[in-house]
Parts: structure tokens; sequence; C-alpha cells
DNA sequence: GTGTACCGTTACTGTGTGTAACACATCGCA
DNA sequence: TGCGATGTGTTACACACAGTAACGGTACAC
């Protein structure tokens, strides 16, 4: 598996909206982005440009040129951000430790040993798989 | 398992500073948390009292009076943060799927499919007993 | 009754966020 | 070749929150 970007960056609100719709899009325009935000915000052209360039400055997204149009797309995965976030919140409040975290999560019914079982087994599978490739 | 509060507020990095010194001594006075942070933090008195009346403001902490004194005490256990910020986490990036995440923190190697067995078990058991008992 | 310990009110500064106007460059077309 | 449309950059403003704290009131102890 690839080395994980380390991502410190923390997003505001309406950035976290603009990148969901970046990560269905895949690609985006800024006007693609408005688009897809009119029904449940009304921005500007110019407030959603000034958004997109703010996540770029952060890392988070990148683009391209086409012609004199910049297409964006995601410069990590949204995976990786919530890595992050949960890293933060082990560190934190469970002295590091996860397990004490999924502990919590249990008897909060967020999940549940057989869930953590079949986990187990997925997770297995996929390290072997990557295992074979190497 | 007592029905856990449900947390919105976040704190503050300075809020969450002084929380820890709350978790750590069960209950404390302004002064006591003060003298707490005086090597890391150097705040005035007035500071600190602000501070653990924001804390209390969002629900987090609640205080008792022993005579003029305030005896301040978390309202929350850190595990209860801790399982909120994650789902926040998880609802914003794994489309609700807390399999996904943990699926990525195996990847990042945070846990691995053996520790995730254990866990396992281990609820298994906490489930077991509380049925017991109820 | 005066100093001291404790709390409440108020507020100032800096930074981040949402929002956008306006200016500049370029392209296609009349 | 000049003009509207399209696309980007610069700058900025209002508001909220975080960190910080002065100041003023109240009550207890001696």
């Amino acid at each position: 598996m690839a080395q994980r970007k380390r991502i410190e960056a923390v997003l505001s609100p309406l950035e976290e909206v603009i990148m969901d719709v970046i990560w269905r899009l895949g690609v985006a325009k800024a006007e693609d982005v408005r688009e897809a935000l009119r029904a449940t915000h009304d921005l500007t052209d110019s407030t959603v440009r000034t958004l997109l360039r703010r996540i770029e400055a952060k890392g988070i997204l990148e683009h391209t040129t086409e012609g004199r149009t910049f297409l964006y797309r995601s410069a990590v995965k949204p995976a990786d951000l919530a890595n992050d976030a949960v890293r933060r919140v082990v560190d934190r409040f469970c002295e590091g430790s996860l397990s004490s975290l999924l502990i919590g999560m249990a008897g909060d019914r967020m999940i549940s040993a057989e869930e953590l079982r079949g986990l187990a087994k997925e997770i297995e599978r996929a390290e072997k798989k990557s295992k074979r490739s190497s």
C-alpha cells in the first residue's frame, strides 16, 4: 500500500461541503461546484473560487488547466482525512489507544463484535494480497 | 450500560487542555487548574475562570459549591467526547460506515486484524456480563 | 472594618470563515 | 479589430470564536 499522505490541515464546514462535491465528481471546475451546490448554498462564482483556492492552499486540492480553465481534483482521499482526524481524536482523548475508543463505540452500539471479526477477516485478505503482489 | 450523553459541543484547544486537568484530578477549583497548568500555560486567575465558565456553558463541565468556592468536575467522560468526535468524522468522510474507516486505519497500520479479533472477544465478554446483570 | 479570596461582567485583540466586489486577461465573434 | 463573455487574481469586509485579562462586587476571617 502506498505511503499515505499525512494531513494536518483542517477544513472549515463549507470547505468540507466543497470537497464532498469534488470527491463525488472526481474532477470539477469552479462552475461545476457552484452548480452542484446551487440547491443548498447560493454562492457567487467569486465565492466558490475563493474557497477552491483556499482549499488548494491547504494542500487538499490541486488543479490542472485546460485552456484557461482550472480543473480541480482532490489531492487526498476522504479516507485519509478521516484517518488523520481519528488519529487526532485518539491521541487527545484515549491516550493514543485506539482499542479503548473501539470498546467505547461498541458500548455505544456503533459497532459489534461480529462486525469486528468480519473486518479482521477482510483486513487479513487485503494484507495477504498485498504481500503476494510485493 | 447507561445511556450515553450525546455531545455536540466542540472544545477549543485550550479548553481541551483544561479538561485534561479536570479528568486527571477528578474535582478541581479554579486555582487547582491554574496551578496544574502553570508550567505550560501562564494564565491569570481571571483567564482560567473565564475558560471554566465557557466550558460549563457548553455542558462539558459542571460545578458544585463548597462555601464560596466552585468545585468543577466533568459532566462527560473523555470516551464520550471521543465517541462523538469519531461519529462526526465517520458521518462526514465515510458515508457513516465505521467499517470503511477501520479498514483505512488497518492499511495505515493503526490497527491490525489480530487486534480486532482481541477486541471482538473483549466486547463479547462485556456484553455477556451486562446481559447477565440486567 | 479591612484585607483577602473568590466570582461575575465586560471587553479587547487576533485569526478564521463566509461572502463578494472589482480588476485583469483571454477568446471568439461580429 | 474591438467587444462581450468567460475565467482567474486581488483585496476586503463583517462576523464569530479563542485567548487573554482588567475591574468591580461580595463575603469571610481576624
